[in-house]
Order: structure tokens, then sequence, then C-alpha cells
DNA sequence: TAAATATGCAACTAAATGGTTGCTTATTTA
DNA sequence: TAAATAAGCAACCATTTAGTTGCATATTTA
């Protein structure tokens, strides 16, 4: 299907989506789907389909406790972004560029 | 239509465009569309339409010169990338997250 | 000026996405 | 045990996406 890097791009590059994987940040705790839903402007399955979307990307862990769901977030994922901006710092930060180039001189 | 944020992340969430933004980025110089698109597996009208995308997200800049459009990559919009990541760190990072704590108890 | 080159534009396609509704199933609770 | 609650599953829908082909246009170059 798609690489893990494609997937959890893919998954924050939607604007409910952050919202959803933000609230769960903030409450820090594990939340059925239901309470999540109720938040949204949308229905529980709309929003279990961006769960199910974030689960993939591995940003949020579902775990069944009875009937619920509960759904916690979790942030390492975004490790992977942030490595793979880093090659680009250099390019976007004119005096990291200098010292590049300075480096490659050397 | 969408928000800057979410352009720039849809923009970078496809494979291919990534790519190409990649191959932008290490020629530093401004390359015709025609000269990119040999390089990809892919028709001139496929990559044009990927770079459309780019150029929505100002992560590349066309210009044109007689027939040939140059485009030259643009990583600035990548900061807004950092940035957001950044809040997130102390929860992916457990020693930031317990120093986020100490300094909440303090 | 005629041929070649670089590109744009439009139409089309298949698949993915973001969302819905309707119904079933499993677990609680009264 | 019956009613209420939490959720899954499937089908559907409109829109977007990633890509194509075909053709027109503008600029070079021979």
């Amino acid at each position: 299907m798609q690489d893990k890097f494609t997937k959890i791009l893919k998954a924050i590059s939607d604007p409910t989506r952050r919202e959803i994987f933000h609230a769960l940040i903030l409450v820090t705790s594990a939340l059925p789907i239901n309470q999540i839903a109720t938040n949204f402007n949308m229905t529980r399955q709309g929003v279990t389909k961006h769960l199910k979307v974030l689960e993939n990307a591995n940003l949020v862990t579902i775990n069944s406790q009875g009937r619920e769901r509960y759904c916690i977030a979790n942030a390492k994922p975004l490790k992977e972004v942030n490595k793979w901006l880093q090659f680009y710092e250099q390019f976007w930060d004119d005096s990291l560029n200098n010292l590049g180039k300075y480096l490659d001189e050397s």
C-alpha cells in the first residue's frame, strides 16, 4: 500500500485529523470513541474513519475495554517527520546554509 | 479552499512530490520542466501537475524564460511544519515530557 | 519560413478520500 | 430479561487525486 512515512504525513495532512490528534494529546488519557465524536461536528462513523487513519499511522492506539474502545495519542511517529525536515533546515535557514557551504569547502 | 498549512502538508504527503522537491533542492539551481520530467517515470503532464501542487504550497517557484519554465525549490514553507511539530516534541520525547511536568509543578 | 522544441490546456479515467445513512452486534444497566 | 449504549460493518455518494492522451500554442533553431 503506502510506506510508513507517507501514512504519517497523509494522516496529519487532514485538518480534522490534526484536531482529533491534538485533542487526544491534550487530554493525555485515553478516551472512548463516542466521547471524542461528540466534540466534532460530524457523525461517529466519520470520526471513526479518521481514527482508523491515525491508528494506521500509529499516531493513535486503540484498545477495547468492554463495549468501549479507548483511544490514546502517540506522538512518536512525528519524530520521523522531524528527522525528514532536518535535512531541509539548511535550505530554509540561510545562516545554516552558509555553514553548510563552509563545511563543504573545508 | 485549503489553508496554507494544509496545502504544505498535502504537498509533501505524496512520495513523487517529495522526490521532485528533493531533486530540485539538491541541484540548487532552477530547472526547466522538461528536464525534471525526464528523470521521472511519468509523463511530462503528470510531473507538471505535481509541480503545480508544490508551487501552490510555495515549495517551488516557477518563472518563464522564453519557452521554458524554470522551477526552483523553496524550503521555507517547511519551517511551518517544523514549528507545528515543536509542540508535540514534549510528547514524543519522554525526557522533555518530564521536564515539562517539572516546569508545570514549579 | 519550416521544423523542432517546451509547454499549456482540456477531457478523460481509476482509485482514494471524507463523509453519510442504515443496520447489526456486543456489552451494560435497569 | 428488556432497554439502552458503544461500536462495527457495508453500501453509498460527491469530490479530489494521480495519472493519462490528444491537441493547440508559443518560441527557437536550422
